[in-house]
DNA sequence: TAATCACTTGCTTGTTGACAGCAAGTAACT
DNA sequence: AGTTACTTGCTGTCAACAAGCAAGTGATTA
């Protein structure tokens, strides 16, 4: 209780309130017009320490879309378990679905912060970059597993279509973040579900 | 030729200089890091140029965007002509990927700048979604005409659909900016067009 | 065991250079 | 002369850095 803190712990504190002061911010106010000197002292320190922790604003941003993508993935993995094939990929749609409602705000930040990293010269390119090449390498592999089990015709590119897939996530939650109002989640998915199911069966497991 | 230009002139070709430059400038080193004082001198006028014809950073950004866009919505509608339905879909496809190679510099620019208008307070988010909710409203047309010659399924939401047509073409286009090495824009494309006819196509159209 | 001291780590404050935006001015067309 | 295109001087704000202060840590000594 009154028993102070070890150094380790003092950073482990002040690391979190910062990157969930920064995120609140960026929702209010976008990552342009968020100042590093305002996510400080949100968080309840000085007007430095956030520059000092990560180094600098795209450090901040950097290790803020790490953290959430650390979380979105364990939903993922939780979500899609051993599935393979097409149930692999539907499981990852609705993974998507559930994660975006528990965690809207995660969510969108993760979203914003996305499209951040796709300016040249963005510092931190490859954490968004190495996220979705890893996304694809796992929608192959869904794919082959797929093919090799009969359940996917074995005429498709597993890489085309890992692409084609992935492609539609990204610009899926896209849309999602710019209008979220008119943009319907559950409909899209849907339809993106039927047509995996229709393209991708092998004959015959079109019941 | 040494004829003095007319007030009207003289704007046009400053205005036109500075939406080049700021491409340009956006392509080396991104929206943040491209000032409007580079912008203006790079065209060869003054470090106050930019802010005065736009009014602001934003301003001219979001005039850049409209200017590409009017642009590639020139290209669209040539490449789909009249076309409806599956047809439409498949031209619209292949028209971006015209777009992009004999302009790869303004479709990059163009969607670094819709990435731009993702973040909140973004000063210009009205054209990114504007267009997105047009070419979604278009999709649609075409969609509930094929389904009215009777190529297209009658059990499918046109809305869905276009959603997830859109949704599709925003991602491919973020994937191929961000990693346009290992991200194939025609087998990509080619998946999604064999996706849609099978998955789309009335029954006993599906040859 | 407790006290102290040398050292490390967490955090703050002073400062600098760069930039967006504005306002007042100059030059070019009409 | 008057309007429109463009420039220059200026200000407030911000990211980044550097120097310092305070809180924690671990070894030595008694």
């Amino acid at each position: 209780m009154s028993t102070p803190l070890t150094q380790a712990e003092r950073s482990a504190v002040s690391d979190k309130a910062m990157l969930v002061s920064a995120m609140n911010l960026i929702l209010a106010h976008g990552t342009d017009k968020t100042t590093l000197a305002m996510i400080g002292e949100a968080a309840g320190y000085s007007r430095g320490l956030a520059t000092y922790q990560f180094g600098s604003k795209a450090g901040l941003y950097d290790a803020l879309c790490k953290s959430i993508s650390r979380n979105w993935l364990e939903y993922l993995k939780s979500g899609v378990g051993d599935k393979v094939g097409i149930e692999a990929m539907c499981a990852a749609l609705d993974a998507i679905r559930q994660f975006v409602e528990d965690s809207p705000r995660e969510g969108r930040v993760l979203q914003i912060l996305y499209c951040g990293a796709a300016s040249p010269s963005s510092e931190f390119p490859d954490t968004s970059i190495g996220i979705h090449n890893r996304q694809r390498s796992d929608v192959v592999e869904w794919v082959k597993a797929g093919q090799a089990n009969g359940e996917i015709r074995k005429d498709v590119d597993a890489v085309a279509v890992a692409s084609h897939y992935v492609s539609y996530i990204s610009g899926m939650t896209y849309l999602w973040l710019t209008s979220p109002e008119t943009f319907d989640f559950s409909t899209t998915n849907a339809e993106m579900k039927r047509q995996l199911r229709v393209s991708l069966a092998a004959r015959g497991t079109n019941a």
